[in-house]
DNA sequence: ATTGAACCGGAGGCTCACCTCCGCTAATCT
DNA sequence: AGATTAGCGGAGGTGAGCCTCCGGTTCAAT
């Protein structure tokens, strides 16, 4: 009962059956993403029923209130990152680590509108979801604390707030915000 | 006619001449500090007007435009961490670096606020700010890499933004913040 | 092919913020 | 004190987004 569920297993338990409306459902959850990354937390609902393509009241029947449809998307972008850790358990600690933030980053104009729309209160999908994207990064991050990789002295709380925060300003190029964060992981390195 | 304002004349310029309309002018622009800061760049006007104690009309009169409210408030902001930055000067240059961005670190809950509202278009008040902010801080950080303490391939824009990242992030509580600021500044030292 | 259940779409009622406008108030000047 | 006029406040028109509801449509199971 308050077995913690996999944020697949919730997702899929959303997903309606039917042909028609399952298509519907994934529109939905893209065109959600999209004008979150693009107009942040209070994107309008009717916007986001035109993206894609389908009336209001689907919208609505899908995702009765605008959290539920956060939190949809959220868990959605939390499953692949746990998908991106498993295929990088090979790599060297360092490297996979650093990869694994990238892709943390690609998906951070999407947590910014999450995180608008969250300021204090947590729901118990968003703790899981929370929960599961700091399972899937920690190993990586004890992997490579284990190698001397990184400074003993962090967390992964600490690591993924400072990322999530430089993942969230806007850059004038892409380049320059790779730099920002290279200067800051070299942050996390031990200090000899 | 060109010739660049300084952000003091700017605001001073705004300011109304009689006593009534300048006490609301300035308690305006404290509510609109604080609502931005709370609810981020669509707070509701008619709430900063309640909070000021002033009726909506008031408002308009002195900030037609939201967007002349927010360069009120942002020039207001900017105009402080230049008075910091000069209180610095004698400081040894890591300790004054690393306070003046403290400093900055305070004001970005506003900043998050203009930050989104500005995404992409560029007034010119904002470049004036944006640059008198950035002279401000400079001499700062030339002097910390003229001493080694800091890295010399790096530059303002590179360090603000990190900052400003770290900054707009919510943080459990402000120690957290500190430590992940002071690691991500750990980045900014030279490698031996 | 037929049928019934599931699903669709958007009209419409509601709320709320935006912004204008103007009769009244009170600060400043003489 | 009296005149002048900048400034005040909020009523109310407008538009946008929220959400409900239901007649019509489409899927899928028989």
């Amino acid at each position: 009962m308050s077995e913690p569920i996999s944020v697949g297993e919730f997702l899929a338990a959303q997903r309606p059956r039917r042909a028609d409306a399952a298509r519907n459902f994934d529109a939905l959850l893209t065109a959600a993403r999209e004008a979150f990354a693009e107009h942040g937390a209070e994107a309008s609902l009717e916007d986001i029923a035109r993206r894609a393509g389908v009336g209001i009241g689907t919208l609505y029947r899908n995702f009765p209130t605008r959290r539920h449809l956060f939190e949809a998307v959220y868990a959605n972008e939390v499953d692949d990152l746990g998908r991106v850790a498993a295929a990088l358990a090979d790599r060297p600690s360092w490297d996979a680590l650093t990869a694994w933030l990238s892709r943390f980053v690609d998906y951070a104009m999407t947590k910014r509108a999450i995180r608008e729309a969250l300021q204090g209160e947590e729901t118990a999908v968003f703790l899981a979801c929370r929960r599961s994207m700091y399972d899937a990064g920690t190993p990586l991050l004890e992997r490579a604390q284990q190698d001397g990789a990184v400074r003993a002295d962090m967390d992964m709380d600490d690591l993924l707030r400072m990322v999530s925060g430089i993942a969230s300003v806007a850059f004038p190029d892409e380049a320059q915000r790779a730099k920002v964060l290279a200067i800051a992981l070299d942050g996390i390195r031990p200090r000899p």
